[in-house]
Order: structure tokens, then sequence, then C-alpha cells
DNA sequence: CAGTGGTCTAGACCACGCT
DNA sequence: GCGTGGTCTAGACCACTGG
């Protein structure tokens, strides 16, 4: 019924190759693989690149294809405040995120590095400032088990930043959140989940192939006077990252 | 500092000459393309296959790339009902999505088709039957402006769908929804949000490019007594549709 | 150093859309 | 029938990895 192509062919044929390896196990290198199937190297490449955007396999420049060990870390970006539902106190010493990774058992760890940047197009669109505008970001590198997971980049207007701890570099641990400390506790959030490839920039934050899907989630916070007071861009490899959310039943 | 592949340089090339088109113009042809780049068709193919993974080209095999028309659709899988905010009580003859896109300006339709499958792993899982159990199917293709737009596919168990409208075929539009009618209204949802490339499958019911990413999005639906009465099913490619949501502020 | 994946070349054949 | 994208081949050179 449906007429695969040789590579999707071969990629079916990998996955349960991949299936009888242990994980972390090492797959033959391209130019063997091409050898014992019988095509070219470009065929088997086309076929390694569906097995690693699923997941399945990871490739490693100038060493190999390996079988996944981790799996999927799920991530919960929303926080209700309802029948007692989750969070929102993280355990002292986490944000939420990391309180919800550890909650899956695995450890997590943020690099954060702290700058002040002229706003791109989409920072200014978010904070409702003049693109070129001096704004301060909080760049942050997620890990799980010491793996890059995801990249969380927060950027704030001048005048929410200016003299309060969201200037202070290294992973910050405030009871009751950064944002309340400073002066600018949230009243409300507006997302926003897009798709696309890994960028170069993403490739190199997270030493990713750059075929991998990556979600890109944009969050912008309100506080009480309805001010924009911050933006947090989030990039989450989907061969890594599972977004999950509950809600309370509708007509849908 | 980013030392840049050939074909990611022709790609940022090719932007700026899409940019020039009017929407819906069209590209020359992989292989003028390359002899003006001077270099080989793969590597153009390449070039384009970027253009198209987010959205600003879309390619017509046997026709040519042309530039996007349309803009990504706004989809709000979540639905509160606080603050008066948004929908839960639909147009009549609109389901919430329909009713989404309608408020956007768009003209939405659905094609539906219902059948009887076996349960596969995935849909098992979600609706705690066993795998190769007889459950019942509504699968919709989503269209805006013509477009396909997303497909979503309804599972229900048998001992829900049995002798109610859910086996009607059609495009239903049940005043409180399909569940309700049925007798088994939804109490919550759990829902799951997972990224892939698309499918054969995929491509074949949504006419996309296979190197297109996608949103997988699984919804299951719980009653009053907390038994799983529906696993929804949506893949929305990510150079289509924009996901959604806004949230009550917390500590984060 | 030899082996790996990453990229590119210059062809080729195919199925499909159009006229 | 001709042009289009989709796929594949059999090479090549590069940068990077590891021992």
């Amino acid at each position: 019924m449906a007429p695969k192509s040789a590579a999707a062919r071969i990629a079916g044929a990998l996955r349960s190759n991949v299936a009888d390896l242990p994980p972390g196990g090492r797959l033959p290198g391209e130019r063997d693989l091409a050898d014992t199937h019988e095509v070219a190297r470009g065929t088997i490449r086309a076929a390694l690149a569906m097995l690693v955007q699923d997941g399945t396999v990871i490739g490693r420049p100038g060493r190999g294809y390996y079988r996944r060990e981790h799996p999927l870390v799920d991530w919960w970006p929303l926080t209700f405040e309802r029948d007692g539902y989750r969070r929102d106190t993280p355990e002292a010493g986490l944000d939420a995120w990391a309180a919800d990774v550890k909650a899956q058992g695995f450890n997590p760890r943020q690099d954060v590095k702290v700058s002040i940047v002229e706003a791109s197009p989409l920072i200014a669109a978010g904070l409702d400032v003049d693109p070129g505008e001096l704004v301060v970001v909080r760049e942050r590198i997620r890990y799980v088990d010491d793996w890059p997971i995801q990249t969380a980049d927060s950027y704030y207007p001048m005048w929410v930043a200016q003299g309060t701890d969201i200037m202070r570099p290294g992973d910050l641990t405030i009871p009751g959140g950064l944002m309340r400390a400073a002066g600018h506790p949230q009243a409300r959030f507006v997302d926003e989940l897009t798709g696309r490839m890994a960028s170069d920039e993403d490739a190199a934050r997270m030493d990713l192939p750059r075929i991998t899907p990556v979600f890109m989630h944009v969050r912008v916070g309100y506080d009480a006077n309805d001010r924009r007071v911050r933006v947090i861009v989030t990039v989450a490899p989907t061969d890594r990252n599972r977004i999950m959310f509950e809600s309370p039943g509708g007509a849908a």
C-alpha cells in the first residue's frame, strides 16, 4: 500500500537492529552499513537521519551512532493553582523546572550567564520595547544527568531588572521566585509554542545534530498592571523533551 | 564566528529572493538555482529544505517551490473556564477548533471518516484496553481555507461509542459536545505533546513533504468516574500551526 | 594515525503535473 | 513530451575523534 523508499525500508531494518543493542551500544559505521545493505552511503545517511529525528539513535560526529540511553524528560510549562495540583511551591532551592525533573528521578542542573544585549525584533515585540533597546538577559542551559536538554533565556526590560537580583549571575534559587523578589510578581502569562529545525546556535549550545526538530516556547509575563515584565524563550529538542499539561473538562 | 555550510549560505540568499516575491510566487527550479549558484543540485535541495522546514516556502512535487501564502494558524488546545476566557460555548454548529479558526478570520472545514479498527499499542495504552481490541475511530482531516492544517483522530472504546452519535459519519456539530450527548461528559484531560518528523501517513493525508516537523498531541479524556473514555491524536505540521495558551501567574 | 560523520559533486532514473 | 521535484549512486575532500 505504502510504496516505501529504500531509505525508509533500511530505516525499519536498522530500527530492529538498534532494539537488539544495549542502551548506549554502537551501530556499525555508515560505510559498513552501506556495504551490508548494498546501497550508497547517502541512502544510509538518510535512513540514519530518520532514526536520529525520532530519538531512536544519537549521532556523534567523529565517533559513530549509538542507541539512545536517556528517556524523554517531561516538561510541564503550565502552572495551575487548582485542585492542589502540582508545585507552585517548589522545593527550596529549585525552580519549577528543576523540581519537575527531580520528581522524575533525574538530576537537573542549569548553567546561567547574565548579560546586557540589544533587543532582537522577537524580544522587542514581546517586551513592548524598541528593537535595539538594551535589555537584560539571563541565558540558561539546562542539563538532566549532565545531558543538555533545553535552553531557556529570560529577557527583562531595564526598568524591571535594574538593581535587582535579576542581574546577579549564577543559578539563583530565590524562595517565591525571582520576579516576586524583584518587585514585579506576574499576574498572567501568554504562551506561544512553535516548532522548527534546530538552528546553528541551538546546535552549538546543546550539541545537537542540525536535523533535530525543536519546540520553541515563548512566554510573555505580565504584572498586575498588565505591563510586560519578562519574556522567556525556551528551545527544547523534541527528541529529549515531552511537554505535558492537564486541564479541566469542557465541551470539546 | 559561525562557519556556515554552502547550503546554509545559499539558504540565506534564497530567503532574500523569496522576500521579494509576491505571496504564492514561484522560485526557479532546482536545476536553474544550481546553475546560478554554481553548486550541485543536492546542495540546492539542502538549502531549499531549510526554507521548507521553517515555512518560508512550500514545495509542490512536479510543480516547483512557491512563496508561502497562508499565515500560521493559531491553535488553542486548552479550554479554561476562567475570566470568561474564550469559547467553551462555541458558536452553534462549530467545535472548539473550528470556532477558533473562524475567529481568526479563516474558513475551517473538516472531513470525517468513522470506522472500527484494532487498537494500536499507543491507543490501547491511552484507552486502557488490550492492543488489538476493537475501538471506534473518528478520523478527521482539518482544512483552513481548503488547505490541510492538521489531522485529529478520536478513539473511543466500544462501550462508550456503542449506539451513540459517535458512530454517525460526517462532521457532527452537537450542541454541548459529542461526549456529553453520548452520556460520558469528560471531567478532565491529560495532554502530552511531542514532536517528530512527518511520517509517510502524515505526508499522504496532508500533502506534506516528509521533511516537515510536526507536533503530535495526545489527549486522554476521563469521565467523572475517572474512566478513560476518549483519546484524541492530533498531528499538526509546525509550518502551519502555532499552539497558544494562557495561564495564571505563579512563582515561576 | 586511521576511522568517523559532515558536506559536496556530477551525474542518473523515476513518478508526477502540466500542456 | 517536457519540466518538475524525489531518490539514488559512486565517488571526493574536510574536520574532528580516538588511540
